[in-house]
DNA sequence: ACATGTTTAAAGGAATGACG
DNA sequence: CGTCATTCCTTTAAACATGT
């Protein structure tokens, strides 16, 4: 629902008729009035490549290597093409020069085909883009589900990829976070077979560690102290670490604080699991397909055993919140507050923290540099506070 | 139908430490 | 000490999945 504009071979696109017209671009202003507000935003470019990654659940996605083309402030050598279908729909091949764009003026985005490519015929272009039928990592079956979108590689724990990733998350800031531990150690820990399964990483000691690249005594000492820093964690922290399907940070948080304990979790039935704020099925299901897994289990059990620890709680439970029932959206870079802690803070008065701006959003709290969201809730007539504003909020009762 | 959550993705600059 | 490698940290979009 996107429109375009042709200035010159140039294709010009404002997201979402809807803000377009609330913010007066249709119907009140002409076409080059439109363009002119995103002028060079956008350039040309020759796709060099592309290539296929795997991702923490096995999900395949092809990415165009792009010859580096000067957009928006930033230099842009890659751009997603996020699945097979889109892929092909927007027809890109190697060889072929490309629209670049930094979608939210942040994300690099193929806009579409240059013309002149286009108007090629098909053997002067390289091969339609196809997805690989086995993992570009470890060659296990690559497979596509009836209905779904995704391609996934089947090699799960075999697939290296996988493996990486499922530590890399595990070990990341919003979950078990341990310090300093990147991909390119995670990348030597298991190719080097040091690392199969996650209690496996507590395991490690600093003589392993200062034998690896780029590792010497201060490095692994850090290691070792972040390690054992992240023993001392949260349930929704480990539990989103774990990294069940369709279990993020924020169904974490609802489990969390609707059984209060991780046995009560891995114990409740599919029944038990739909009365969560926000688990259906899909996701009752997937909670019980991971915990029916004995190695699952197993994998918990030894991560406690490794001495990880969180605070259980009560199950439900709690007192009238000042804020409950009311949607935010933060934007920009508060005062003094960070993200997080603003989001926190909201969320333990009861209010919902959403990441876009709708009819449904209460409020918007905007600081410094705040972007597109800002607009979009002008044009909506949503309340825009700021930081200080809504401390009076929290503090007031609402 | 609509809102929200999940997943993945890109780039630059700061900070830290390895290595020569 | 200079250079280089790595991690950290930030921003938000898109597509899709899911829940209501």
């Amino acid at each position: 629902d996107a429109l375009p504009y042709d200035i010159d071979g140039v294709v010009y696109k404002v997201d979402s008729v809807a803000l377009q017209r609330q913010l007066g671009f249709v119907s009140r202003e002409p076409r080059w009035a439109v363009a002119h507000k995103y002028p060079a935003q956008e350039q040309f470019t020759e796709v060099i490549a592309i290539e296929v990654q795997v991702g923490r659940t096995g999900k395949l996605t092809p990415v165009a290597k792009l010859a580096p083309v000067f957009v928006g402030g930033v230099t842009v050598t890659n751009a997603t093409l996020h699945n097979e279908d889109e892929a092909r729909r927007k027809d890109v091949r190697v060889g072929d020069t490309v629209i670049v764009r930094r979608a939210g003026d942040v994300i690099p985005e193929v806009v579409g085909v240059a013309p002149a490519s286009l108007a090629k015929s098909d053997d002067q272009r390289g091969p339609q883009f196809t997805m690989p039928r086995r993992c570009p990592v470890c060659g296990s079956d690559a497979v596509r589900e009836e209905g779904e979108a995704d391609y996934r590689c089947t090699g799960g724990l075999f697939c290296g990829a996988q493996r990486k990733e499922a530590i890399l998350h595990f070990a990341a800031r919003r979950a078990v976070e341990v310090e300093g531990l990147g991909d390119r150690l995670v990348e030597q820990l298991v190719d080097a077979n040091l690392i199969r399964t996650l209690p496996d990483l507590y395991r490690l000691g600093f003589t392993t560690l200062v034998g690896l690249d780029r590792m010497a005594e201060k490095s692994a000492q850090n290691i070792v102290a972040a390690l054992e820093k992240s023993k001392k964690t949260t349930l929704p922290r480990f539990l989103f670490g774990l990294g069940i399907r369709h279990v993020g940070e924020s169904t974490a948080k609802d489990l969390a604080r609707h059984f209060g304990k991780l046995d009560a979790i891995m114990d409740a039935s599919e029944a038990a699991l739909l009365e969560v704020n926000d688990v259906g099925p899909v996701v009752a299901q997937s909670l019980r397909t991971f915990f029916d897994q004995p190695h699952n289990r197993e994998v918990v059990e030894q991560l406690r055993a490794c001495g990880l620890t969180w605070e259980e709680g009560e199950p439900a439970a709690r007192a009238p919140k000042p804020l409950a029932g009311k949607t935010f959206v933060i934007t920009g870079t508060l005062p003094t507050l960070g993200r997080d802690d603003a989001k926190d803070k909201l969320e333990a008065a009861g209010a919902k923290v959403a990441g876009s701006v709708s009819k449904k959003t209460d409020y918007v709290v905007a600081g410094a540099e705040a972007g597109s969201k800002l607009d979009k809730a002008r044009a909506l007539g949503v309340a825009v506070i700021d930081e200080a504003q809504m401390l009076a909020l929290l503090g007031g009762g609402g």
